[in-house]
RNA sequence: GUGAGCGUAGCUCAGUUGGUUAGAGCGCUGGACUGUGGCUCCGGAGGUCGCGGGUUCGAAUCCCGUCGUUCACCCCA
């Protein structure tokens, strides 16, 4: 049992599947670009200093999760565990800023060592999108009208969509201290961890599940209590234009953020069917990323979507928009004295753009048909050494079991006309 | 990083209180049918029972360790 395995954390997408992993990305591509998103490409990895200013030094990714090695002239690097700190790094290096508004979009792997369960693992993909250089509430709306959009054309519904502020710098810090003030009267009820957060993050008390905080945080006090004002009133335009858009939506004072550099508006979109790990896209705004960055001060929203857990959901859903492809024609050849015909009419069927299969092992008819039977082939062409010495070929339709003769000189026209 | 469950053929799984040569279905392959697939019948290949150690006359089975996997915690998309 000497043989390779994936990495833990990693799996093959085989071709069975890949079907489905096409349809997701030719969708996104095309809603993506409805909302006049372009691609972009930033590289797999990077400086390890990026992550850690982007997402935030103390969090749970850059501490503990980041794949991070130095290369062979001792280069701090770290594979990408998201990439909205790479596009930042890319819109700031090519001066893009000076060209607002931007909207961009990627798709491709991220990695974090965690350990792998449903809809976790360590090599993982994400869509997303970045649009820079708004504060516009109606922009928020439209963001998250987009990743409905997308979901509903991807092939799924009945997903909730969660909103939430998470305010800016100021209010936070607010909300921060009403929190700390709240939980501290129960601090010896709140679980282990918990009593850890309400030193360090205490809004992540929000996201404990035990039976103990979640009982405690029923009457936590709601961050709507310390938004401020102009976060208070951006929210209320983003759910106003949200109803514009016709999007339904719960509003949920409990959804925080994991990664630091969110503000206000957050969201989330949660299929209560997928296990624990039930966010299947999420996402927010980070007006000050981009100067924290080293850019000029710039707003920006974004979101971003977990491909495994969109085919969870598709699966879950049974509906696999799985599109194996099936070649169009066996071409078989039998007992042949010359390849003359056989590859005379495989290249020319091909440059038609027929996709043909064709035994090279040159076995028994049975097992050439036997095998285009197995996958699906729709027609068989049979040349064999007797129509041959009578210039014709029989055509076989693999469904019916009929066949007719051909003559060689009207073949090519016949199978692509 | 923590906890629990599970590792037997390519896949899905049987395998009795520990007992001698480890099974089935599906799949693959050959034949019946010398140039005709699907259905049927008959045959064949394919396993160091995850790995290592221990207990025992004897281990797929019991014990320990380890690796893998699944789910959950944690974290997050």
């Amino acid at each position: 049992m000497n043989s390779f395995k994936a990495p833990r954390g990693t799996r093959d997408i085989l071709p069975e599947e890949v079907g489905i992993w096409q349809h997701i990305e030719e969708v996104a591509g095309k809603v993506f670009a409805s909302y006049r998103y372009q691609e972009i490409r930033t590289p797999i990895f990077e400086v390890t200093e990026l992550f850690a200013r982007g997402i935030g030094e103390t969090s749970d990714i850059v501490n503990k999760e980041m794949y991070t090695f130095a290369d062979r002239k001792g280069r701090n690097l770290t594979l990408r565990p998201e990439n909205t700190a790479s596009v930042v790094r890319a819109v700031i290096e090519h001066g893009m800023l000076t060209k607002l508004p931007l909207r961009l979009y990627y798709a491709g792997p991220m990695f974090r060592y965690e350990r792998p369960q449903a809809g976790r693992s360590r090599q993982f993909h994400q869509l997303g999108t970045e649009a820079i250089g708004s504060f516009a509430p109606g922009l928020d709306a439209e963001v998250i009208t987009m990743v409905v959009h997308l979901l509903q054309d991807i092939g799924l519904s009945g997903l909730e969509v969660q909103i939430n502020s998470v305010g800016c710098p100021e209010c936070r810090g607010q909300y921060r201290q009403s929190l700390v003030d709240y939980f501290g009267q129960f601090k010896e009820d709140l679980c282990n961890d918990c009593q850890v957060r309400l030193e360090r993050n205490p809004l992540r008390i929000l996201d404990c599940k035990t039976a103990v905080c979640s009982g405690l945080k029923e009457n936590a006090p709601p961050i709507s209590d310390s938004l401020c004002q102009d976060c208070s009133s951006h929210l209320g335009e983003v759910t106003r234009h949200l109803k514009l858009f016709g999007i339904d939506y719960t509003r949920n004072p409990k959804l925080v953020r994991g990664l630091d550099y969110y503000t206000r508006t957050a969201f989330e979109v949660v299929d209560y069917g997928l296990g624990a790990q039930n966010a299947v896209a999420a996402g927010g705004r980070y007006d000050n990323l981009i100067e924290e960055m080293g850019g000029r001060p710039t707003p920006a929203i974004g979101f971003a979507a977990g491909c495994e857990r969109l085919v969870l959901c598709l699966k879950e859903r049974r509906s696999p928009a799985t599109t194996t492809s099936v070649p169009d024609l066996l071409l078989a050849a039998v007992g042949l004295s010359s390849e003359e015909y056989p590859v005379k009419f495989l290249q020319e069927l091909r440059r038609a753009g027929l996709s043909v299969l064709f035994d090279w092992e040159k076995r028994g008819l049975k097992a050439q048909l036997k095998l285009a039977n197995r996958i699906g082939v729709k027609q068989a062409l049979i040349l064999g050494q007797d129509e041959l010495d009578r210039q014709v070929a029989t055509l076989k339709d693999m469904e019916t079991g009929k066949q007719e003769e051909i003559d060689l000189v009207e073949i090519i026209n016949k199978l692509t006309g």
